[in-house]
RNA sequence: GCACCCGUAGCUCAGCUGGAUAGAGCGCUGCCCUCCGAAGGCAGAGGUCGCGCGUUCGAAUCGCGCCGGGUGCACCA
């Protein structure tokens, strides 16, 4: 692909200070939302190498570009900043390349790597609530965004369906239906095929036990008991937690599938269990474990540590195998059935020190680099009081609740507006849902990953301002756009972009590139969702500017501006689809 | 106590490797549909960038110290 409008500025600016005999890295250009859309400030900064007045630099550097087709004007102002304006031809010229291009400027990554992508990681005794919308969302956007630049991407559930909320479980069931066969010592065979529970028994099963044992510690000695002896693999447990895995798979697949959420694989905790005892085995034999108040441990603490960092628990002193064990089992799964460059976690932040003690080890005993772990970590959400956020009950909101609630905030917004009466009952609920899934993805996304955010039911399911549903709404105008163009024979054409908002909306386009390639290096989402909030804010201001199809506007500028348009929907579709956002055709 | 993250407009948040009068959205005050979808566009009011030192020609951005909030600190996941 050929470069994008920045990159010819930076390398003119970069030749022209090279001309004075100065490193071209000065000639770095920025975009500015000042007077003009670009500035280089690299007089400033080179004006106590050179010995000279930045001003005398900068006019030494614009002298250069005078002759320079590219560049319109190039202006000094204030200490020696120097404001570019790019000409209409480079703009023409770009914008005719973006056109031939199938993935309008996005290019693919110059390396190209092997990423496992571990999220969501729901527990299997828990519905999914709020709290899992973040890693889900953030980590389908980013195996959407890792794909699209280039790279062999296997996003993995990673399961909590093993250790102890498993024994809470059992004998907590235990304690409801004592005479189901699993209990039975003496049964080991030919269990009943159909699950003696349902996703809700679990869903009420698992907060009575670990409340009962919050403070019973008999209570949770039974729990710890039933979860050695299902790690020792007792057949009854085993068999029940079968079950269990199976019966929440099949709600969870039902709730990620109405989020939009893709997992290649749906492996668990549990999964990797038998790989436990070999793993551990070698971590003895080459010296890296040690006995410690009865647990066997893996010390990861280094002399450089700012604070103390508590060595890793391989097996507990009750000889359980923990959360971190199944961790690095998994690491050790994922190296050798799948062998990844990288691995991705996208999980809250809360977790930090549990994945620098499991990258540790995992270094330390060879399983994996640990500069090719990455905790993706993300913020909690909170409640408008600051603190985790709850519902007004006092309870965790459930995912499936939320997604409702947005769908019917859309319907009626569909028919207040007055809008889609023509339409059948399907497409309207269809509508809805996209509209009510996008308000919800965006208001996710267009955070920072790594900090709190205020959960806030109204703004997750407004449809004003920068919103998902303002995304939607200008791709919607731009196919109602196409339709009208093709039934009145206009076809596209060439793009000259020579009104301000065609040229601003071009410039627009012409960063989707950066964009993409800023989010895939950081791991951040919003990066994307800024481009293309201002992608659809460049297209609003264009489409209020500049008519397309109105009577009096010159064939040509209806060509080129049909165009644009077309090229505009082009991106923002494939941004959207970046994030997880469906655009419907009509709204 | 120690470590990590955060503190920007009334509210919710951006601000890229330091750069010019600090930007959005919501809310507020005005405009704009005989004209391609007003879930839109335009204009305006609104900020000691938590506080203080320091580095620098230049700091919301970098360093240090406070204050305030969140999170985590060995046998839960």
């Amino acid at each position: 692909m050929s470069q994008s409008v920045l990159q010819i500025l930076t390398a003119h600016l970069g030749a022209a200070f090279a001309e004075l005999d100065l490193p071209k890295d000065y000639g770095r250009v920025s975009v500015s939302d000042k007077t003009s859309p670009f500035q280089c400030n690299g007089a400033l900064a080179a004006a106590k190498l050179a010995k000279k007045a930045p001003r005398d630099i900068a006019a030494q550097v614009v002298e250069q570009l005078e002759s320079n087709k590219d560049i319109i004007s190039a202006d000094i102002a204030g200490p020696g900043f120097i404001n570019l304006v790019p000409s209409e031809e480079l703009l023409t010229k770009r914008a005719g390349e973006l056109l031939a291009d199938e993935r309008v400027g996005a290019c693919v990554a110059e390396i190209t790597e092997k990423i496992v992508i571990d999220f969501g990681g729901p527990n299997v005794a828990k519905p999914m609530h709020v709290g899992h919308l973040r890693s889900s969302v953030i980590g389908d956007c980013l195996q959407r965004l890792l794909r699209f630049r280039g790279h062999d991407v296997i996003s993995d559930i990673h399961l909590g369906d093993w250790g102890l909320q498993m024994g809470h479980l059992i004998t907590e069931l235990e304690d409801e239906q004592p005479d189901l066969p699993y209990f039975d010592g003496d049964v080991t065979d030919s269990y009943p095929e159909k699950s003696p529970v349902s996703i809700d028994d679990l869903a009420r099963l698992y907060p009575q036990a670990s409340g009962k044992a919050k403070d019973d510690p008999d209570r949770m000695a039974r729990s710890r008991k039933a979860t050695s002896e299902l790690q020792a693999g007792r057949e009854g447990y085993k068999a029940l937690l079968e079950h269990f895995i199976q019966v929440s798979i099949a709600a969870l697949k039902k709730d990620f599938s109405a989020l939009g959420v893709h997992f290649d694989l749906w492996k668990g905790e549990a999964a990797v269990d038998p790989l436990i005892p070999d793993m551990i085995e070698q971590f003895k034999k080459d010296g890296h474990t040690e006995l410690s108040d009865g647990a066997l441990i893996i010390r990861v603490a280094e002399d450089s540590d700012k604070k103390d960092l508590p060595p890793l628990i391989l097996i507990s002193g009750a000889g359980a195998a923990l959360y971190a064990t199944t961790d690095l089992a998994t690491i050790k799964d994922r190296r050798e059935n799948l062998n990844p460059d990288t691995i991705l976690y996208v999980v809250d932040f809360g977790q930090s020190s549990h994945f620098e003690q499991v990258y540790r080890a995992a270094d330390k005993t060879g399983l994996f680099p640990r500069e090719k772990l990455e905790h993706i970590k993300f913020g909690t959400v909170n409640g408008k009081d600051g603190k985790r956020f709850r519902t007004r009950a006092g309870g965790v909101m459930r995912l499936s609740d939320l997604l409702s609630q947005a769908r019917d905030a859309a319907t009626k917004r569909l028919d207040e507006a007055g809008l889609a009466q023509d339409m059948g009952a399907e497409e309207r609920t269809e509508i809805a849902r996209k509209v009510g899934l996008a308000a919800i993805k965006f208001s996710d996304l267009q955070n920072v990953r790594t900090t709190n955010y205020i959960f806030d039911l109204e703004r997750f399911t407004a449809f004003e301002g920068k919103t998902g549903p303002y995304l939607l709404y200008a791709a919607v105008r731009i196919k109602s756009l196409l339709r009208k163009a093709q039934a009145a024979g206009v076809n596209p054409g060439a793009i000259t972009p020579t009104h301000k908002a065609e040229q601003r909306l071009v410039l627009a386009l012409d960063s989707f590139n950066r964009a993409l390639a800023t989010a895939e290096a950081k791991r951040m989402p919003h990066i994307l969702c800024e481009h293309v909030y201002t992608l659809a804010q460049a297209f609003s201001k264009f489409y209020a500017d500049c008519p397309v199809l109105q009577d009096g506007v010159p064939d040509e500028t209806k060509s080129s501006r049909l165009a644009l348009a077309a090229l505009t929907l082009k991106q923002l579709e494939i941004g959207l689809e970046l994030l997880g956002i469906e655009t419907p055709e009509r709204m």
